[in-house]
DNA sequence: TCCCGAAAACTGGTAGGACCAGTGATCGAT
DNA sequence: ATCGATCACTGGTCCTACCAGTTTTCGGGA
């Protein structure tokens, strides 16, 4: 006896709605493509785009052509290269402001995921702790974003998650967080590593008080090392200027 | 030269909201059939359908099987925060998640503002308390509303202060009834109103471990307090059905 | 004449096929 | 190994047909 209450493109929407509420779609995730939705849910991919487009007009998801549909992020789109955001990060106040938020909420992600998280959300950080040890020497920066990430996604607070996210994303694209530089520092690439060893245990273990405190505390010494690294730039930079003024 | 650059659907959506806000489309007043607006404005009528479903998502029409679709919304809402941060804010579930948040952010901009406020910060802060502290009885909103907003904006951190001004931006609009109802019940008032000379003290002192502890467990209360409150009135709606059911 | 009920003429909802238009990966030639 | 064309994806648009509600119409009976 099916209720046809509701148009089931409606259906579909609110479906879909609620699992990026519950966070079963993590922010930026590709969404199925229309016709592979239309053949798993049994309907016409008329139907899909309609549901589509009412997820799209709240704001939920976001569609690229070509490319296929997304769950929409927390803040609005940064558009590249805006104005906005060339004034945002032409002082570097505010990307040291970004971090000092991003080191408290990472440490509430730690506590949490300590604190809540399932052994199928530990069995994947290990996972991403365990491939990022692995493959140290390189440091490859796309698995430390996924050990991160793991942990985050397992504080079971979708909020947290597309916050985070979006926090992220606002750093990658300051031109000033070349993560790569800090890797090639062999005394902070140490400390780094060190710090996510104390996160994984302290996680695993479910002492979440550590693990808050561990994870802050990374967060911060990345932000102090960068600071660091910007005052030497412009230390030598500064250098540079006087020789040539003497020369 | 058309630029398809952003698909008719979108284009077609838009024109329709935008009669909505000019007036052109008064509040409940049925709109053109489907086939009519696709004769009329050139295209399949698949993609007028599309249309209307994302202004269904935004909540501008409303569509009824067999009688067509109607302007539904009366306010014609600024819309200038992130759609799926209302979201968010609008299911209850998802709403403890970004107390959650909150809680969290709030005590670092009492840990900041204890360390880095100025002097005038601190007038500014006290000013705040004092009238709040005064008009005590009535236990305005307005005044709870700017003394937070005191201590958020001397942590001198542009990120913190723009996040945390949506959060509460969406907190007014979304349980401003709650929040209505918290200051009426005399113990949590008497706690909110005891949290608050906490915080105040503590950041003037610049006590920052203590202003934080405070101001986190303060939104922690206020979160926990709501939840109470919606289980009551659960418990209340229950018993309503249960008595029409026995009566 | 009036009233009722069936039919017709609307309304939106669903289906499936066909094709266009971007995007990205694949693979072949250089 | 590099570059470029091709191909297999993605969403965007159109069409046609049909189903399912709602309203209007209209004809036959009282």
């Amino acid at each position: 006896m099916e209720n046809h209450a509701q148009p089931v493109s409606q259906v579909i929407a609110n479906q879909i709605e609620q699992m990026v509420l519950d966070g079963a779609l993590k922010p930026a995730q590709k969404i199925p493509s229309e016709r592979q939705l239309s053949n798993r849910l049994g309907v016409s991919r008329t139907i899909v785009r309609e549901a589509l487009h009412a997820l799209q007009g709240r704001g939920v998801i976001k569609t690229r052509h070509g490319q296929g549909s997304f769950v929409a992020r927390i803040v609005p789109e940064p558009e590249d290269e805006s104005p906005l955001m060339q004034l945002f990060f032409s002082h570097s106040r505010t990307l040291f402001d970004l971090y000092e938020v991003r080191e408290q909420l990472e440490g509430q992600a730690a506590y949490l995921t300590a604190q809540r998280g399932t052994e199928e959300d530990f069995y994947r950080i290990t996972q991403a702790f365990e491939a990022m040890e692995r493959a140290d020497p390189l440091a490859n920066a796309e698995l430390d974003h996924a050990f991160h990430k793991a942990i985050v996604e397992a504080s079971h607070n979708a909020v947290l998650v597309h916050i985070l996210a979006s926090l992220k994303k606002l750093l990658l694209h300051s031109v000033h967080a070349s993560v790569a530089n800090l890797s090639h520092r062999p005394q902070v690439r140490q400390q780094i590593d060190k710090h996510h060893r104390q996160i994984y245990h302290a996680i695993i273990n479910r002492q979440a008080q550590w693990a808050q405190k561990a994870a802050a505390a990374h967060v911060r010494h990345v932000c102090e090392s960068i600071r660091e690294i910007e005052k030497q730039e412009r230390h030598i930079i500064r250098e540079a200027i006087t020789d040539t003024a003497a020369g």
